[in-house]
DNA sequence: CTAAAGGTTCACGTCGGCGTGAAGGTCAAG
DNA sequence: CTTGACCTTCACGCCGACGTGAACCTTTAG
């Protein structure tokens, strides 16, 4: 599979599969003219990294996530200990984060019950 | 109150106060030399700001968001009511995004345990 | 052979929420 | 009257996750 189908499985554009790469998130094999090429894995690691990104972790984080998300998560990867902190923080991050969405969200249904109130006068 | 005085109040740079107010959310008065002056309620609506710029509105949002925020959001000023359609939308971006926080905040338990469970053989 | 579709590497542009000087005006205290 | 704290308005810088050409090469189809 080159970058073009990868782009289209997986709805991320071909510059974004590139920064990828760049970034070290992405690493795929070559053709002998230098096209890239990627596998079904990838397609895996491209969704997971969409949605560490997703919950604002900066592609630094992503990458040294990545390795240690063996498959649903039960095992780690040699050298994952060592991160342990780092994603302790993150998800104090995260969890911060949620609370806070959560207080807007509730904000924000307030003021659209008062608004449909007011509007079924 | 001045904007220094405001800055250290609510924590939040004298910079990013005047860009409130270049963005038309915050507008303090004016002194006859042209220094800011702002009330009580100032301190109010920039905590509300900095916890609608914190889940993910942009400033555009805010601003339509604000004057709809009264007291505790109870009631709904005038004008707000063509917003509704706007802020729910806001509402589903945000439940959208709580859901993938949680995915990620799961995941990174999972591998936060594993990694503990590998640390205490 | 040729055209079209898709690939490659630079390298600059964008957007939003500010940070950070620069150059100067205001005001109360000593 | 001067110092120093505080204020003013420009206006450029930054960061991160890409978008967007430009100029060129590769592969497949007719």
């Amino acid at each position: 599979m080159r970058i073009g189908a990868l782009a289209r499985r997986t709805g991320v554009s071909a510059r974004a599969l590139r920064y990828y790469e760049e970034k070290g998130l992405l690493v795929p094999g070559r053709t002998s003219a230098g096209y890239r090429v990627y596998t079904e894995e990838h397609v895996e690691t491209v969704r997971r990294i969409r949605i560490l990104l997703a919950a604002g972790l900066n592609s630094d984080m992503v990458r040294e996530i990545l390795p240690c998300m063996v498959d649903d998560g039960e095992f780690l990867a040699p050298g994952c200990e060592d991160l342990i902190a780092a994603f302790e923080h993150e998800r104090r991050r995260i969890e911060t984060q949620i609370a806070e969405l959560n207080d807007v969200r509730s904000a924000l249904s307030g003021i659209i019950s008062a608004g449909k109130a007011l509007a079924s006068r």
